[in-house]
DNA sequence: ATCCGGCGATAAGACGTTTTAATAAATCGA
DNA sequence: TCGATTTATTAAAACGTCTTATCGCCGGAT
């Protein structure tokens, strides 16, 4: 019962335990007819090889980390999807961590992937704070930002344009006549958040008008449709906007439920964007107007890279990957805030 | 530079390697003036045991695999979250794997935890066969089961129970009037998709009904949003039947949006009913009835019975936990499929 | 003064693999 | 046929930690 080492793989097979350790990583120096005996052995033995004995001579393990703010959120999961299957492919498996938004968990997080000497990782940082990744890399554990830009040139990263996007949002809404949007925001340490207002102020100001005068904020400490309920309410009691953004499709998702219940119409009293362009947007009870990123695409590409930095460190070369976004229109921003559109009630 | 070891850290400390190991591992046995030094030494230095070695020498890990069928369903998603959460709070790291319906990518997953000696594995499996799981446990891989039933007593299992989720789904639409259900299904393969109709099947029965006269089935392939389109379009073809009830919320989600833009109306000229109650179940075009699961839950308890088992096998007791689902009605079956609800057009 | 028990700390040997240098065997050119 | 080269295999030493047995020390009982 229990384990069976190479030991005794080599016993059966008659050869020494080196010759195991070259079939199972350079089959090519081993003759055909040794390689077959030995593969016969392990396949009748059961033998699979004990990664933590790999890992401690070697040096270096086959798996990487994957920390992200929310696993509840559809737009992380997508992007787990990308990591998950490219690692799969080259041979990695992926430890999975979600800061659930606390830079403590996420502290601890990473403190466990440095334990597991996790060859490197992929993160979604849930603030700018670059100490601890500088950490993990003076361990030799190579990092990449996801959805996130890399303030360094040495670091490699994937995002997608925010600013381009809310700006997008915004002129979409101006578009349709809005004079006073909402900006439902997360936390302002979350960059997104900040980012996709600064894309929304270039567009008011570009329609030449006073940002300040046009967009007010309302922030909330989560970015759940739950928020995104509570963030209704609270700008019901303060009076509606002709239109509003919300920093991502989960607030959206929420805010539109509590409008809907309140009577609030969508779009003809409230004209309502989201971003991320979630799988449910499109069949939410008025369908969602979204700005679209490449989500399976972003997880994918930083894993590519990653695995590039790990498996190839001298011809790698460090990319700060962007991807631009695209509005999405659908009927929460259709036809929109303007009085005249059809009958009065 | 990169890795400081124990060695270093007894060094700084004046002490040796041993005495770093009882610090880590049994502090109560170290004197308190030694365990201080010794810690501001491992301060001092950023000393990281090297959990691979840790592992080797100790033979057992802190690490536990999660396999899940499809996580780009909320549902996974929601387990995975209580999966995250209770290790995490146990110091135990969580390995992803996902097999995304494929039994191929399943083995593969299944070896890559083995080969990491994972203390043990969660798994939804995604066929029946016991014989996988079976050698993870004559490795010593313990195996808790999620959302689906353990057949051998000497197994742990958190499920809910899908029969009894079915009946109340088939019942709630005969209650409607409903006299022809569609059933869309996944694989026949999968327990879920087996389970839930037997319920209905139960259900229409204990309406003195002939179930095979009733219930309808369309097969698709996978449990998505986009195979409930198909399946709608399927459908519309061969002509709808009174109600349908979709085996999960991912493909009522598809099948409603399909319906809606073929201009059928939900639920008047069909009632729809999903199954797991997943969060944008309230939030789509007609909010959905469905069939509420503790997923969270799920994932919490399952952990906790998993390291139960890990940790104090002595004392652990196997237990095969099944919750009771909840009906959850909304408007996709408000008022139902009778044709006197409401005046006609 | 001696012995005993208990506490704290240590030395040294695993754990299972990879790797390096070395050996043995086979192939080749002259 | 002989040395030179290549090819296939091996022996043995790591990798960093945990653990077992051992040892020294101190206080208290004899």
């Amino acid at each position: 019962m229990g384990t069976v080492s190479i030991r005794e793989v080599a016993a059966r097979a008659g050869v020494s335990p080196g010759t195991i350790s070259n079939v199972l990583n350079r089959p090519e120096r081993v003759a055909p007819e040794t390689r077959e005996r030995v593969m016969r052995a392990i396949r009748e033995l059961g033998f699979v090889r004990h990664g933590s004995a790999s890992t401690l001579r070697a040096g270096q393990s086959r798996t990487i980390g994957l920390s992200v703010i929310d696993i509840g959120n559809p737009f992380f999961t997508d992007v787990a999807a990308g990591v998950e299957e490219a690692a799969s492919e080259l041979g990695y498996a992926v430890i999975l961590g979600n800061s659930a938004g606390s830079r403590d968990k996420e502290e601890r997080n990473l403190l466990v992937l440095a334990e597991q000497r996790v060859r490197g990782v992929l993160i979604t940082p849930s603030d700018e704070d670059p100490s601890r990744l500088d950490a993990l890399r003076d361990r030799g554990i190579s990092v990449v930002l996801v959805d996130h830009p890399a303030h360094r040139p040495d670091q490699c990263s994937v995002a997608v344009n925010d600013i381009a996007g809310g700006q997008m949002a915004a002129s979409h809404l101006l578009s349709l006549g809005a004079r006073r949007i909402g900006y439902v925001t997360g936390p302002r340490s979350i960059r997104q958040c900040v980012d996709r207002r600064q894309g929304a102020e270039h567009a008011v100001a570009a329609a030449g008008l006073d940002p300040e005068a046009v967009i007010e904020d309302v922030e909330v400490p989560s970015m759940t449709a739950r928020a995104g309920q509570q963030a209704a309410a609270s700008l019901l009691e303060s009076g509606l906007p002709d239109a509003v953004f919300c920093a991502n499709d989960l607030l959206a998702v929420g805010f539109l439920r509590a409008l809907l219940q309140a009577g609030v119409r969508v779009p003809r009293d409230v004209a309502l964007i989201g971003y991320d362009d979630i799988d449910f947007a499109a069949a939410s009870a008025v369908s969602l107007s979204s700005v679209r990123q490449p989500t399976h695409r972003l997880g994918r590409i930083a894993t590519e890279l990653l695995l590039d930095e790990c498996d190839h460190p001298d011809t790698h070369v460090h990319q700060q990957v962007m991807f631009q976004p695209e509005l999405v229109v659908r009927e929460s921003t259709a036809g929109g805030a303007r009085p005249e559109e059809r009958e009065s009630p």
